[in-house]
DNA sequence: TGAATATATGAACAGGTATTCATATATTCA
DNA sequence: TGAATATATGAATACCTGTTCATATATTCA
C-alpha cells in the first residue's frame, strides 16, 4: 500500500498496461465540456423521428401540421421534438399568422445528415 | 364524417396546410428502417464516454485497461461501452494474450467524429 | 368579443440507458 | 495445476427520453 505501483491510476482497478500510450493520448484529449456538448449534438440526431423531421426540412420548409401529417404522428409529439431540435439550434422557425414554419438552421446540419446517410449506404 | 376533407391525413389532428409540400416531401422520404438504423448510429455517438473512447482510439490503439485509466472510470463501465461500439461496428479489436486491443473500425468513424468537433468549434 | 384553429407545454408513463457490483471466462506464468 | 490478472457480462438501479393526454397560448376572422 505504501509503495503504490507507479502504473496505478486512481479509479482504474487494473494496472495500466501502456503508460506511454495513456499519457500521450491524455495530452491530446479535449475538455470534458466539449465531449458533453458533442454528445448532446449527436444525441439530437439519435432518434428516428427527429431524423425524419430534419430530412424533411432539408427538402422544404414546413409547418408543424405539415410535418405531423407527413410522419402520421400527433401534433404534440412533433412539437416536442421540434423544441429539442430548436434547443440545439438544428432548426429555426418563422411565424406567419398562427402558422409556424420550420427549416434547417444551416447547411452544417445537412452535412451531418448526409454523413449518416452515406454511412448507411455504405453499411446496409 | 362522410365528406371527409381531402386535406385530412389520418393520425394528424390538424388540417394539412400545404398538401403539395407534404406530398412532394413524402416522395423523397427514405424507408423507415433506414431512419431507424441512422438513429442507432448517431445514438452511439450520443454519449460523452463513448465519444471520449472513440476520440482516444483515433489517436492510438488502446487496451481496455488503458482506456479505463485514461478516463478514470471502472474497467466494467468501459467494457460495457466498448460492447455498444462493437455492436454497431464503430470499433474493432484484436486479442494478444489476455490483453484486448481496440481501435476505430475505419476512417469513416473518424470522419463523423471530426464533423462533430468542427460543429462545436463553430458553435462553442 | 368569441369561436375556431395552429402551436406549445406540463405531467405522467413506459421503455431505454449508463454505471456499479458481483462474478464468469480466458490467458499467462510459476 | 493453481494463482494472478485482463476482460466480459448479467442483474440491479437510478436516471433519461419519447409519446400521449389535457390544456394553455396566440392568432385569425366573423
Amino acid at each position: 500500500m505504501a509503495d503504490k505501483k507507479e502504473n496505478d491510476i486512481e479509479l482504474c482497478e487494473c494496472n495500466v498496461v501502456h503508460k506511454d500510450t495513456v499519457d500521450g493520448v491524455k495530452k491530446s484529449m479535449l475538455e470534458d465540456r466539449k465531449f458533453d456538448y458533442m454528445g448532446e449534438l449527436f444525441k439530437s440526431f439519435g432518434d428516428p423521428t427527429r431524423l425524419k423531421i430534419m430530412f424533411a426540412l432539408s427538402k422544404d420548409e414546413m409547418c408543424v401540421c405539415d410535418i405531423a401529417a407527413l410522419l402520421e404522428m400527433s401534433q404534440s409529439a412533433i412539437s416536442h421534438q421540434l423544441r429539442v431540435l430548436r434547443n440545439v439550434r438544428l432548426v429555426k422557425n418563422r411565424k406567419e399568422g398562427k402558422i409556424v414554419y420550420y427549416s434547417l438552421d444551416d447547411d452544417h446540419v445537412f452535412t451531418m445528415l448526409k454523413q449518416g446517410i452515406e454511412h448507411i449506404d455504405h453499411t446496409m
